[in-house]
DNA sequence: GCCCTGTTTCGATAGATGTCTATGTTGAAG
DNA sequence: CTTCAACATAGACATCTATCGAAACAGGGC
């Protein structure tokens, strides 16, 4: 509500209320439809790659939750795969990018995180 | 006596009972290594596919937790192809499978949900 | 024995995917 | 303006994947 903003006052995470929880319920809630299948599958099959879940977990691990492509590029792939799979991570939603001078700047979707990690919960203790 | 049956004959291939494999730390704790990716990658590559979402979330949110193939057969695709995935994810080791009687019942290993949710967690808030 | 429920196998095929090399594009620095 | 460095894009290629139909196989109930 009024967010009683005197002062910028950063929360420690952001709320997101419901920002971002766009995708499905728990999987095991009920059966998924084949829209909430397709939608939820895109993001699984996003981090089904070895070297996607390295480039992921090395942005999302970095100080700041962003690094730059120079600092996670050592995957043992050349450039433009590197390049491609980050652009797979991005159109998945899990990574945004931002470039600052010559530099472009990876950061991890927090909200997506959550979103998955809520997929998989066991039971959401309701009825 | 005969053979290996005074005891209980060697586990070749031990059911790795429980365990669960907590194959790896969350995401954001550090860059994951090469092994780490792939294991994980594997199971995030399990559920990538709508078909097996679909009749991954069936499972799990059918009553006790297990369904048999008749009651979650209706996705789509041939039978053979929801065999093809059920294994699939049998090898991810999402699912597991018993026969009782006529019927091939298929249940959710719980402990590898709680694996790969804890993969997306944001902070472990440490031990 | 016959039938039912699944599993497995066998091509076969259309499409997706990961990787590379080569070439752009963008910005900073001479 | 030229050149270099950091990434992105484009095209090519080989491999994997999902799917099908059909048919054989395996347990279990009758």
């Amino acid at each position: 509500m009024s967010n009683t903003s005197t002062t910028k006052a950063l929360p420690l995470i952001e709320p997101a209320s419901d920002a971002a929880a766009p995708c499905c319920p728990p999987l095991t809630e009920r059966p998924f439809t084949t829209e909430e299948a397709e939608t939820a599958a895109r993001m699984f099959k996003a981090l089904g790659d070895p070297v996607r879940l390295r480039l992921f977990s090395a942005v999302a691990s970095h100080e700041g939750g962003e690094a730059c492509v120079c600092d996670i590029s050592d995957v043992g792939v050349s450039q433009p795969t590197v390049s491609h799979h980050l652009k797979k991570l991005k159109e998945a939603g899990l990574l945004t990018s931002e470039r600052r001078g010559t530099w472009v700047y990876y950061r991890v979707e927090p909200s997506v995180l959550a979103a998955m990690g809520r997929l998989l919960t066991i039971a959401p203790a309701v009825t």
